[in-house]
DNA sequence: CTCGAATTCTAAGGATTTTTAGAATAGCGA
DNA sequence: TCGCTATTCTAAAAATCCTTAGAATTCGAG
């Protein structure tokens, strides 16, 4: 028992402490980040056991993380307003600035799926066998994209794989140095046939790095 | 075990996570906050027990939220760097807006030590036996503070006492929803002799109501 | 009204974290 | 070199959290 009046309050503090300390509960997010979706649709595509799935929803409607509304048997979760994904935005810059596990562990992954330099793709942008895809959403898209790229934001990627060409390599990208969004656009390509790699950096580094962005 | 390759993303980004999901660990954080401090007057201030002090100063360590010099024996521990504060702010303007037994755990907080509200303080402004004060930081002052307010940070309250009158009621403010330093700084004050009170929603309640705040 | 599907609740086992005591380490002054 | 102080390390007990299975609940279709 600690012997500060302010304890109380730094116990609520440490609910959302507590609710972004789990690897489960941070992949659910992301994964709702997408679209929302029924428990069972989540449970599939976060790769997560339903019960757990279940159990970890809960929590975050605990913490006011999620909501849910009910059609018929079914319960749509989805954020529970647009303040959590730039919460969580934060929490990944913040994560990446001071962990060099976590940079490791992003590098890692980017790796073992090819990653694409910028400068290697700037020397191929006008290589007719090379598609520059921005998977991040539409309005990040508008304030300004790798020139030449093509929007097609994650969350549509499903509905929309006929606009793809399977005769070219797909080089995707998003926006910030944590970049799971480009990978997983990546892994999905890749499983329905297509030739895809991902962008080390996204679009920070390639501004990083000097190039320009168009806003055409 | 979970079946997505992000994983071990995850597992570094949750590190972030559980290192602010421990309500003693939040309280050294805000005690660091103030100025930079050895083990045992960290422990001593926030009211930790040593033993344990030492032990999450390793873990807030371990994820940089902390960094140690030492001198002689003793090492002065302080926050990493400014975006530890930054980024804790930010976490409690995210906690507060979702988390209604935060807001009600403030709030009893500051009626326990009787609060005043941006309307008495109001009725009070030309009374010589009130002493308006501001404890957060010169800057902040700078940027804006209630019409004759002194500025004396909490982290040189206990060094400046002797500039306090003994013969006024103080109401000391600090910034946001969030008001933990002016309950300390009063708790602090009426320790040391002094007739203290916490203003209610700090300056930005005082804006709220529509009252205006000056800059000499 | 019954049945099936989707979801949630409850409880338990296992894992992880927190807290603490005692031992160990580091640094300094005599 | 020794003793003292401050701090950290190690290990263990206690507390908390995560995951899961089975039961329970909710809803809609037939």
């Amino acid at each position: 028992m600690a012997e500060y009046p302010e304890e109380p309050i730094y116990q609520q503090l440490a609910r959302i402490g507590k609710a972004f300390g789990s690897p489960v509960r941070l992949r659910l997010l992301d994964v709702l980040g997408e679209r929302e979706r029924t428990v069972e649709e989540l449970a599939e595509d976060a790769g997560i056991p339903l019960k757990n799935t279940s159990a970890q929803l809960q929590q975050l409607r605990a913490a006011h993380l999620v909501s849910g509304r009910k059609v018929g048997t079914r319960v749509y979760y989805r954020l529970a307003d647009e303040r959590v994904p730039q919460f969580l935005g934060r929490l990944r810059d913040f994560a990446h600035e001071r962990l060099a596990d976590l940079r490791n562990a992003v590098s890692d992954h980017i790796d073992s799926l090819e990653g694409v330099t910028a400068d290697e793709l700037a020397a191929r942008m006008s290589d007719p066998g090379t598609m520059v895809l921005d998977v991040r959403s539409a309005a990040s898209y508008a304030e300004g994209h790798l020139p030449g790229a093509v929007s097609l934001p994650l969350a549509e990627l499903g509905d929309r794989l006929d606009e793809l060409p399977h005769d070219v390599e797909i080089v995707a990208y998003c926006g910030g140095p944590f970049c799971v969004v480009s990978p997983r656009a990546v892994r999905f390509l890749r499983d329905h046939g297509y030739r895809a790699r991902p962008l080390e950096g996204g679009i920070t580094g390639w501004r990083d790095s000097g190039r320009r962005v168009d806003t055409t």
